[in-house]
DNA sequence: CTGTTAGCGCTTTCAC
DNA sequence: GTGAAAGCGCTAACAG
């Protein structure tokens, strides 16, 4: 390999001088464009080869465009949405089968200190550092940035909707319809007085499910108990207490766990100490990640699947965004699914989509 | 927040314009530098924030500034050598609390189709992406990139060291002391004849494992034995077929595994087929992971937790070469530890350096 | 088919 | 203490 001519790296100047062409035309063969006749490209793509020419990202993301670079963020800290290791490993494999395979770059802004105030989470995109971005998490309420991302026009995706803005481009799964269908479930089974662990109070998905559950007691005409819906945290622990309270009242003869913690221990255990029995005294309905298990034998929604999969088809379509095969947003939201009898018995160590503590 | 005066975004002009003084200010304003009136500092950060300026990072690098990205790379496809999830995530973590928390963003470069040729996983250094990088992974013997990375001036770290290249800027455990030990251990035992299973075959962790062992058994006037060394690769079925194989000969009366796989499964199961039992016909010497326990109860050399120790060090001397607080190039090397015995009986899911499969 | 040139946004001399 | 202007490497409009 030569050394440069003057200075430290092999401009497309330098190499056009080697060539006996312009830069014009080395830059034709650089972007794989049409107008170069075969010999030149043949002899210019020899020389790149030769010297190991690489183009300057800066100097293109400044000519306008745009870098190969795929931004990966979170709206919140992990701190405050403890997202898991497999996921985000989950997440970051995707990434890089599409675009890195490509010879995309992924970058990430993700702050596990939470030092930056929110609202910046997009900053790479603004410093035109990506070319296009994914946000990677549920949205909180009085979210700003999101519609910042929308407007600046390039393709992004939210794994998230955001109430007031339908325009948003999102690829999630219909967390009010999982918290309707959920309720509705143990209504047509008798039940009148139903409790809910809801997680994410502050964010769109606790909102969502908040609002699923009003209107299916609406619907059946049941007076709803704001008492009965209960937010928790990612604490085994909260969840072992708020079911202890919730249960305490024992006209409440159902539960709706959709704290995304996914622990049947903490539920039975919450159980014990209100002195009742899940299965006699009453039902749960868990929200659960497996295909075919679940923390609990009891009736589960599926939840967190139908979410990869409404992942998975949204990074395929920001995908084809990115590298102009379609136009966005993307508008991908997938129905839970719920399952009257799970068939196998309690698991002890589900995958899971949050780190719990406790 | 007010619209760009021209074109999408505010630029450093624009800022001027409004603010009433040159570019010049801004620019010293915007990198903290003296020479800047108290008031018209004040003024100029007041618009910054105002119109939520953001300075183009491509025009940074392109002006020869460099970026605020560290890349983190692997020098060969994960299919080759399959560091876990677990480990990435904690490399990952790592970066971010070092580099993340000073707003600066982490970039990936990791191929996990493996389509593109080994030797340009650098390239987010050289295309001025990067303005350091890590190279997470054992170096391939014939790898020439890595002298291309330490001629290119930008601080880096390589977890591995390289033959041949001492001034690499590494940070690593000492693997052939490892094999050294390993092998002393089992012949001060009255071991004679000792098979290696031995990983990494064709990257330098490989051929410092062969040359301690070769080194432990001249020392002690034993002649070597080519067949005793076992290449395995991360296949729980491979590690019991080469046990099986070695161990059928019944003059092999000690192994050491440093596999990379810590399974005591497979090391009983090929045991079992060549009709040996460990710990009666012959001992096991194992690399191990965990702190206080092994996946067999025998005597183990702990070289992974020595690893991560060496890994967090270079870290944190690479985030001191790249902040401009030191110079490089790093050279951590830790030495790795023997334990005699292992207080804990066998245990079934150690946390894992590679996923093994099987 | 190929060359010339302007300009992206920023930093940094050099001059005031 | 501040302004004017050059130039980093690349691309695209405009000529030829």
């Amino acid at each position: 390999m030569r050394e440069p001519p003057n200075g430290k790296h092999w401009t497309i100047y330098d190499v056009a001088r080697e060539a006996g062409v312009s830069a014009k035309t080395v830059s034709q063969v650089l972007n794989q464009k049409e107008g170069v006749a075969d010999k030149t490209r043949a002899r210019i793509l020899a020389i790149m080869e030769e010297v190991d020419y690489q183009p300057h990202i800066g100097a293109r993301a400044l000519r306008g465009g745009g870098t190969a670079c795929i931004g990966l963020t979170l709206p919140v800290s992990l701190d405050v949405v403890p997202i898991s290791e497999e996921v985000l490993l989950w997440l970051f494999g995707r990434l890089l089968k599409l675009f890195g395979s490509r010879g995309e770059y992924i970058c990430f802004d993700i702050n596990p200190g939470g030092n930056s105030a929110n609202g910046d989470y997009a900053r790479g995109l603004w410093q035109q550092l990506y070319r296009g971005c994914v946000v990677a998490g549920p949205l909180p309420l009085d979210d700003t940035t999101a519609r910042r991302i929308h407007d600046w026009g390039a393709p992004y995706l939210v794994l998230s909707r955001l109430d007031g803005f339908p325009e948003l481009s999102c690829a999630t799964v219909d967390f009010e319809q999982g918290a309707y269908e959920s309720t509705k479930f143990l209504i047509e089974r008798g039940h009148k007085r139903i409790a809910m662990l809801k997680a994410f109070t502050g964010f769109q998905p606790g909102l969502e499910r908040r609002r699923g559950f009003l209107r299916a007691l609406e619907e059946a005409g049941i007076a709803p108990d704001e008492s009965l819906i209960r937010a928790v945290s990612f604490d085994f622990h909260d969840v072992t207490r708020c079911v202890h309270r919730l249960l305490m009242d024992t006209s409440v003869t159902a539960l709706i766990d959709c704290s995304a913690t996914e622990d049947g221990v903490s539920l039975r255990n919450g159980a014990r100490r209100a002195g009742r029995t899940l299965g006699k005294d009453f039902d749960v309905l868990t929200w659960s990640y497996r295909e075919d298990e679940a923390v609990l034998a009891e009736a589960c929604a599926q939840m967190w699947l139908p979410q990869f999969d409404a992942t998975g088809e949204g990074f395929d379509e920001l995908s084809a965004w990115f590298h102009g095969d379609r136009e966005g947003p993307i508008h991908v939201v997938y129905r839970p699914t719920l399952l009257d009898k799970v068939p196998e018995t309690e698991i002890s160590q589900p995958r899971r989509m949050f780190d719990s503590r406790g």
